[in-house]
DNA sequence: CTGAAAGCGCTTACAG
DNA sequence: CTGAAAGCGCTTACAG
């Protein structure tokens, strides 16, 4: 069906040999033979077979991309900067949705390693550690953790490889060191913490981070209330709904992920809260919208395109058997509406709605 | 590195033969062969060589999905759903971005299609009618048109095969009546309206669909102000910013893509207009905050669910020779808070700001 | 400067 | 019920 090496050598007038060596602009092939070559490789749309290539030199020009939710925007935008990115490298990108579910990402990275579909995987891990991750490690995969670092134990070959596994990762102390700053500078002294699942070293940094710096400037730990989600919008309303459900409930709350500022904004609003007179809400993740919402979430947004960049960066020095390349850019507090000065003290119940 | 057919053999004490036709449930292999092999298989993690298998069956497993934009929410939504109804069919998933770029789009398809990386293509076209989608057709490749028709001309076999691709796309005419009879039903009189590019059939259709509507309902021609966008989110801004340079400004906005209404939002509300006091607004495409949005987006939902399952039925059946599965299930309309009565008549010019 | 030949890892007629 | 052999489309030492 498709045109084959064959026809371009038959039509050139020459061997497959050296249409394979005129197209991949080997010294050996006289100029022109190699022009009249590419010019008919052209003119009939050859394409070389992905697969034969793969078979022969073992690599594929594919790249796996393993995230928990490409609806997620932010997911979203990464995949899309990624694709963009390996792409101008020549290389494809095979997607695939874990959904947050560890052997569903284990599946894939087994289909996609252990099959030689792909030549490298940039993982967004579903959990701190899964038997996938280790047999892609001990097998030798080019693995590069997006995001989510992950949990290492043991000294056996895998782990060693896996401890050195580029990690890329947005670094968030900062910008959570100033939400904190923020909040307890406009008087807020109970706040409500919805970090991602502490199962996740992501869900344990981003609550440990801003609880240590709410601490820093004074909090008591009893006026830090964490109630964790799965980073899923609906587990955001329902953190919202028990921290609401407190004798003394927040006058700020922080939702550790865009889709779970969602719907903490939605479920604030169902509580009849006023953002931000009644509660302040901070979320992270940013998007192009989030300034049209009402109120405009303040957020923290992390940088999409230096860690797409950077991904595909450590992949690719993966892939020449350079030294591996972690990049961790700092996330940045993008302050618009949704915070401002907790109501006043005889208020404090006036959250115990639902 | 990995393990290959060779490995389970030697295993098995088999020929590779046997472990072929074990692993694939041959009925000429004995069941305790068959359930030794799978089991060593299992045990070490084996799995057949993609580009191999590829090179010998002539069918690769994976689709390729090519997207305009995956950071679009319409297309992440899109494209996420489609990776689970593919996976939940063993079939892999190749993402590409063509940018709404002819060029790039074709060059996707021959790199996936000519180098047999897919076994078939789900395409939303970037124009009516390229030179690489014609090539597809003609080399005889699988192909689904998403959410766009595209425009085929004479009656060579290219055209014949590409006049039998099945299209899936939302079916948008019964919306968009709705949003004629919406706000000419409240008073509306004149309708600025921002389809996606003309040069695109979707675009026209849009347009002629809202246009055909709102005559029907008694506008004049001249009472109706296209500008159309170019699907991105600054285009909507743009074309917001000519409708208010209008003599007479419109009291009404469709925007007919989710990015542009974002677009419009925000030129709306920077010209010092409320929505939907000033000028009302109707979007299309829906997403999972635009309820939160200040005011919350009047939109066209598209089936999304619907069309995910659908593309992927069409491809199943091209793949399997069967008769092409066109589908066109219904937009529908989603009132919420951006539309609402015209000002008073001598307000009329109060929108030209900018 | 160019060609003939081997071999990557599978699947599938063909033997037995 | 199982194995030996051919061949898919490439690339790359090896000859000449």
């Amino acid at each position: 069906m498709a045109v084959r090496m064959r026809d371009v050598a038959r039509l050139a007038g020459v061997s497959e040999a050296t249409v394979s060596l005129a197209l991949s602009g080997s010294p050996r092939i006289s100029e022109p033979t190699r022009a009249r070559v590419a010019e008919i490789a052209r003119r009939v749309g050859y394409r070389p077979h992905a697969g034969a290539r793969a078979l022969r030199t073992d690599s594929t020009g594919a790249l796996g991309l393993v995230v928990s939710d490409v609806a997620n925007p932010f997911f979203a935008e990464l995949a899309g900067q990624i694709e963009r990115i390996a792409a101008a490298e020549e290389y494809s990108l095979v997607l695939c949705n874990s959904d947050e579910d560890a052997a569903r990402q284990d599946g894939y990275l087994s289909s996609l390693l252990a099959g030689s579909r792909v030549d490298g995987v940039i993982l967004v891990p579903a959990e701190a550690m899964t038997p996938g991750i280790k047999a892609a490690a001990s097998a030798g995969a080019n693995l590069v953790l997006l995001d989510r670092p992950v949990t290492v134990r043991g000294r056996d070959a895998a782990a060693t490889r896996l401890r050195d596994a580029p990690v890329v990762r947005g670094s968030a102390a900062g910008a959570l060191a100033d939400v904190a700053e923020l909040l307890v500078g406009l008087g807020h002294r109970r706040v409500g913490v919805i970090p991602p699942p502490v199962s996740n070293p992501v869900g344990r940094e981003r609550r440990d981070l801003l609880v240590e710096a709410l601490r820093r400037h004074g909090l008591a730990g009893g006026d830090i209330a964490v109630e964790p989600g799965d980073f899923r919008q609906h587990s955001g309303e329902r953190a919202v709904e028990r921290l609401l459900r407190r004798r003394r409930p927040p006058t700020a709350v922080f939702a550790g992920d865009g889709l779970m500022a969602i719907g903490a904004m939605k479920a604030l609003r169902r509580a009849g809260l006023r953002i931000p007179e009644d509660v302040s809400l901070v979320g992270f993740d940013d998007a192009p919208w989030f300034d049209l919402l009402d109120p405009p979430l303040t957020t923290v947004a992390q940088p999409i395109t230096e860690l797409a960049a950077a991904a595909v960066r450590a992949m690719l020095a993966l892939l020449r058997g350079e030294p591996s390349l972690a990049a961790a850019p700092p996330c940045r507090l993008v302050q618009r509406g949704s915070h401002g000065a907790p109501p006043h003290r005889n208020d404090a119940k006036k959250g115990t709605t639902s």
